[in-house]
DNA sequence: CATGAAACCTACCAATTAGTACCTTTGTAA
DNA sequence: TTACAAAGGTACTAATTGGTAGGTTTCATG
């Protein structure tokens, strides 16, 4: 990696902190060029304007981490519906202390953002969608293994599993505890098996 | 109401449907004051400043319309399980455009501000804890029904119910149709059958 | 080693922000 | 009617915002 590319890169994983912690639009240019040392005329360089910046942030910081988290683990298990509730509780149980504050970063744009930018919007709803379809193949895999009912509509079950998943996050903002999260994964286990 | 209730309820309702529509950060005072037409300085003889003035938008108006649309229907319900569900549901596909739009205002602002400021969490925190009271109370009526199983964790469970609402809302601002709230009723009341 | 593009730097700007100082009007109780 | 607090009005400030103009430095390539 070229220095111009470090530039870029630090400057992405400075922003997507400070984004974390205190939303997009709370996260001032001046503030990522301070911390990360790098000038106004350098950010400029990189980014069109702030807004290109938060997309990229979405694109090649947070998405590529969903995706190694709790996209690609799904992928060829022996097992494809257990698989879904372990990866979920392999990551819910290994978050930081400042993961429990802030919650899922994609949560957090989509709720500040979504509704009043339409780029932000999209490019965070690629991201369910990924997710989406492969806890889809997951449960037609588990599906043909007989694991769960023939009736279901695998689409709403995955778009379940994301939306109770999301809720725990964010609401788990109020809470900071573990014990939260576990609570969520049992009744997430039950409702697996009630399929 | 007198003219100074009148103007001070004005301020917090368009506050409200602002804070609602863009977030708590992005709402400047300015701007609520020229919405309302009210001056500066009568904005301030009613709040000392703007973290007042968001923390009685949830206790004056966020709290009381969730109490009225999703906790006071579940008291002294004939079927307390089954009223559980139909509250929901009946809250959920009677939203507008805009809440389709726009998610939960207590989602949304727990999201914004609950790891940036201790009094928003705790007032959110607060609305929370009494729809989740509630809650427990229906299903306990419900386990004394034997509608439910005995072992169940009654906390957890309406701790799940709330999650996977708030969740959902959430998740929803990005799909923006009532089909993705009928999908999730659905595995509502599946998982409420399940227990 | 010359050259031109890539990468970066500095100083600035207009708009917006939360908040304040100080004034005027309105309502009400003695 | 007077007096005085409640309620509202106006003009301002210092700090911060996203963005730009116009420069200089770095570096690969002929």
């Amino acid at each position: 990696m070229n220095k111009a590319e470090s530039t870029r890169l630090n400057l992405l994983q400075k922003a997507f902190e400070m984004i974390y912690q205190n939303g997009y639009q709370a996260t001032s240019i001046d503030k990522i060029i301070e911390t990360t040392q790098v000038t106004k005329g350098a950010f400029y360089y990189h980014f069109k304007n702030k807004e290109e910046m938060g997309l990229a942030v979405i694109n090649e910081i947070i998405f590529p981490n969903i995706q190694k988290a709790l996209i690609l683990p799904l992928e060829n298990a022996e097992n494809p519906l257990e698989v879904i509730h372990q990866t979920i509780e392999n990551f819910m149980l290994n978050v930081s202390e400042n993961q429990l504050l802030n919650g899922c970063p994609t949560n957090n744009l989509i709720q500040e953002m979504s509704a009043i930018n339409e780029k932000f919007r999209f490019a965070l709803s690629k991201i369910l969608e990924k997710w989406e379809n492969q806890l889809v193949q997951n449960l037609k895999q588990a599906q043909a293994q007989k694991l769960i009912q023939e009736d279901q509509d695998l689409r709403q079950v995955a778009k379940f599993i994301i939306a109770s998943y999301e809720g725990t996050r964010g609401i788990g903002k109020i809470y900071r505890s573990k014990a939260y999260y576990k609570s969520f994964l049992e009744n997430l286990n039950k409702y697996l098996e009630s399929l």
